[in-house]
DNA sequence: TCATCAGTTAGATGGTCATCGAACTATTAC
DNA sequence: GTAATAGTTCGATGACCATCTAACTGATGA
C-alpha cells in the first residue's frame, strides 16, 4: 500500500456518516444502495458522492445489476491498511 | 472507547502532517518537541497545533520540563482505537 | 537586567469538503 | 409512450481546518 493510498484511506474513513456507510457495507457479503437509503438522514446525491469516495478510495467494490447498484468490501485493501495503521 | 472519541481519532490521523507527527513519537519511548521542530517544514505555531489535537485526542501525553516539552504515545488509548476499527 | 530560545495563543486566510436541490440517465412497469 | 423509480452529475453554499504571522509567556544564560 502506497502513502498515497493510505492517507486517502484515512481521510475517506474520517467522515463518521462515510464511516458508518463502509461499516454496514462491511457486515453483509454485499449490500444494495437502497437498503442504505431507507435509514441514512442524507439525501441519494450525498450517498452517491459518499460511495463514490469509498470506492475511487479503493475501499469497496461497485456492481450494478438492471436498477440497482450492489456493494462489497475489498477485503484485501481493507486488512491492507488495518496493517499498515497498525505498525504506525 | 465512546464513537466520540474513535472519530476524533479518526479526523486527527486523516490529516498527513499530523500522522507523520504520531508516528515519529510512536518511534521513541518519549520524543522531544524541538525534535520535531527541527525537520517538519512546518512553523512551530501549527505544530503546537498539532500536539494539541493529538493530546486532547487522547493519543499522547505530554509532559513540560523547564523549556522543553516532551511527548508519548499512549498505548492503551492507540490499541483501544485499532482494535474498535479492525471491528469496522 | 537584557537577550535569546521553546513553545503558546489569537486572529486571519485560503482551501477543502459534506451537503443539498435540480436536472439528468437509465431501467422497469403499465 | 408515459410514469415512476434508482442512482448520478453539477453547481452552489456553508462549515471546518491547516497554515501562517505577530504578539505573547516563561525559562536560561550572559
Amino acid at each position: 500500500m502506497t502513502k498515497a493510498q493510505f492517507h486517502r484511506i484515512s481521510k475517506v474513513l474520517a467522515d463518521p456518516t462515510r464511516y458508518q456507510i463502509l461499516s454496514r457495507i462491511a457486515r453483509k457479503d454485499e449490500l444494495a444502495c437502497i437498503e442504505l437509503r431507507c435509514d441514512l438522514p442524507i439525501t441519494p446525491a450525498t450517498l452517491s458522492h459518499h460511495l463514490k469516495e469509498l470506492s475511487s478510495a479503493g475501499l469497496i467494490d461497485m456492481r450494478k445489476s438492471s436498477k440497482f447498484v450492489h456493494m462489497k468490501l475489498r477485503d484485501k485493501v481493507w486488512k491492507d491498511y488495518l496493517s499498515t495503521l497498525s505498525r504506525l
